[in-house]
DNA sequence: CATTTCACGTACCAACGGTATGTGGGCGTA
DNA sequence: TACGCCCACATACCGTTGGTACGTGAAATG
């Protein structure tokens, strides 16, 4: 084996270990020994890949970050109408944010470890981004009032958050409840 | 100076200590030795008064949750018609977030720290509660369509988590404009 | 084949949260 | 008021953690 697959492979294999620890047992409940123990090398590997704990978890974070983003935007894809686009793609983030991975990784931990404003950035590189866009493509053809979209996007993530979390631990009938109150106050924006 | 005194004063230092320190760098970023350091105490004094790191933070995170509430209460009391109440209670809950202490713990490490859960059900008996109440009373008085309010409570909380933490760090001009979108977002809600 | 490079292992450290035990002064009791 | 108990702490210590300095051996290079 050459060296640079080598070098390739073990840095996946201790993304997707920390990625199952981290999604498991949360950030501070898993120590480094344990992931590189699982993931068969030392600590110096894992250095030698990383600066340290925060940026082995920003690597993690941002993986689970553009798979969120690629189901939202292939969700949004699959539609022809602005606003068909748009319900899609809440519904298919709410659907990711079921995954335990997103649910801890990115929407708990993520701010936490990183930093608001860190975790923020990443956010709406991916998969804010789309939600951005959409708004703002309806606002253009009219199907909304002319407004910022930059924070009418942020408050609607927060809310799609709160509803991905929340679904994660409740009830079937309250997940239609909250499904059917986010698909309304989408409705509500209506022009 | 009696011991009961003695013993409460102890541990209200321990929290305005804890609670200043966990504000301004965090709940990771601050280690026992400093808060008992600027207490004036020692470490002995803060595992008779906390069982750990964790229940120190939850007592602090549950006095940042009782003031947000208060504040929340009181502005919508003000108000006579629920519409009002609820549109006060909102705007309360947002401007509180402005403050630092409210941002880093209530909004960033209370999740991680405690866990999802024991949040969510410190933030339901105390903010979050005035808003389930202000929009059943609206459903039951029918200024909004009929509909299970709890979701839509979490919905518009988790919304408005997201309004403080961008206000805090946005420009004037944007914090106009978030609240604008807040505002548009409840309106939106009427029957 | 000699030399360099580098991906990783080894050994170690300071700091951390946590615990077991000591102690001194308030406080009830005679 | 003298005794003795209780408890609100202080002291000393431990295991684990993230992080670092340095060694090493095989792949790459000429």
């Amino acid at each position: 084996m050459t060296r640079t697959e080598q070098k390739e492979r073990t840095r996946r294999t201790l993304l997707a270990t920390a990625r199952r620890l981290f999604a498991t047992r949360g950030y501070a409940g898993v120590g480094l020994a344990e992931i590189v123990g699982e993931s068969g090398v030392t600590k110096g590997a894992l250095y030698h890949h990383f600066e340290g704990k925060p940026d082995l978890f920003r690597a993690v974070l941002e993986q689970v970050q553009r798979e969120v983003a690629d189901r939202v935007a292939a969700a949004a894809d699959a539609e022809d109408d602005p606003w068909a686009q748009l319900k899609a793609g809440c519904a298919a983030f709410v659907a990711a944010g079921a995954d335990p991975d997103v649910q801890r990784i990115m929407l708990i931990d993520g701010p936490a470890v990183l930093g608001w404003n860190e975790w923020r950035a990443i956010d709406e590189a991916t998969s804010v981004r789309h939600l951005t866009e959409a708004l703002a493509a309806l606002v253009a053809a009219g199907a909304i009032p002319a407004q910022p979209v930059a924070p009418l996007a942020r408050l609607l993530s927060g809310a799609m958050n709160e509803a991905a979390l929340w679904l994660a631990q409740s009830a079937p009938d309250e997940l239609a409840d909250t499904q059917a109150a986010l698909s309304r106050l989408l409705d509500a924006l209506r022009a």
